[in-house]
DNA sequence: TCAGGTATATAGCCAAGCTATGTAATAATG
DNA sequence: CATTATTACATAGCTTGGCTATATACCTGA
């Protein structure tokens, strides 16, 4: 079946033109913020540390999941985050196969500290916000996450 | 001169936190999207097709430093852009150094393929936006692209 | 108890990005 | 006009982040 083309209804083209047009601006703004700060750590890190502050404590494979990587993946990075001590390896008390991995104070602080870098490196283009379009961005952001987090990639559909 | 902390005015720290968000939930949804569609591009080579679309042909430095990438990768992006006719090499008229790229009919046509391809994996978590809230992600979407497009990374500050 | 399944780890590969540097053309300067 | 400096792109080579395939250890069910 080669270039399935699907034909969406006009309400449905306009959600994923909008969706489509956030990606590609948030993705252009994010780019411009890294190489701001000189950012070292992947963008892989901080999405593993963001759902460990939401989540709470997961298995490895549940973290690679929520992060969207491969397993493998999630394990090199947890080794690194680990060493970092901003995570730490805490034995499952039910698989002796698993992990839990929890977010510690340290990468909560390393997690804050980056929030903190890169919005200061954002902020010149966005001083003169009104305090509506400020409210449009959160609004934005919340609706996203809403909707992003917990979401299994379904193999099939 | 270690670890700079810098003291935000509290709307200076609330515009910067929405950004924040903005970017965090986008790069979930992006890789929610990228691996849903089995994406094999990488993610500077639409970056690059969407600066060709808007701002017409550019030299290789320029639309490095739009594309937010070193001006060898973007050496390396044009020649694989090239190659699939994507984009078009026009020796410059004013210097013999230097090519303006443009954008070509099927580089248009497989950047509006990515946009519905990318749209329709995004599509079912939000099948329930109201109006409203299509609204509210078109707007963040316009807001940012304004204000990033154009800027030049300043390397001091 | 053993067969199959599952959780993580390891090995090894590939691609994307970078820095440093080369080459050729242009610009500036005496 | 000759020479030197600068600029635009290309090349070389490296590092790293991601992947697939597979190994290892443990768990589960017949």
């Amino acid at each position: 079946m080669p270039e399935q083309i699907t034909e969406l209804s006009v309400r449905d083209a306009l959600i994923a033109q909008s969706l489509v047009e956030v990606v590609s601006a948030s993705n252009r703004l994010t780019r411009y913020a890294a190489r701001a700060t000189g950012e070292t750590e992947s963008p892989a890190v901080w999405r593993t540390l963001a759902v460990l502050r939401t989540s709470g404590p997961l298995r490895i494979g549940e973290l690679a999941a929520e992060s969207r990587v491969a397993q493998p993946t999630m394990t090199k990075i947890v080794r690194g985050l680990a060493e970092s001590e901003w995570v730490l390896r805490i034995a499952d008390q039910e698989d002796a196969r698993a992990w839990q991995i929890a977010i510690t104070a340290k990468g909560e602080r390393a997690f804050q500290t980056w929030r903190a870098r890169l919005g200061e490196a954002m902020l010149p283009l966005f001083s003169d916000l009104t305090d509506e379009e400020i409210e449009v961005l959160a609004s934005a952001s919340a609706l996203v996450h809403a909707r992003i987090a917990g979401q299994l990639l379904t193999a099939g559909d």
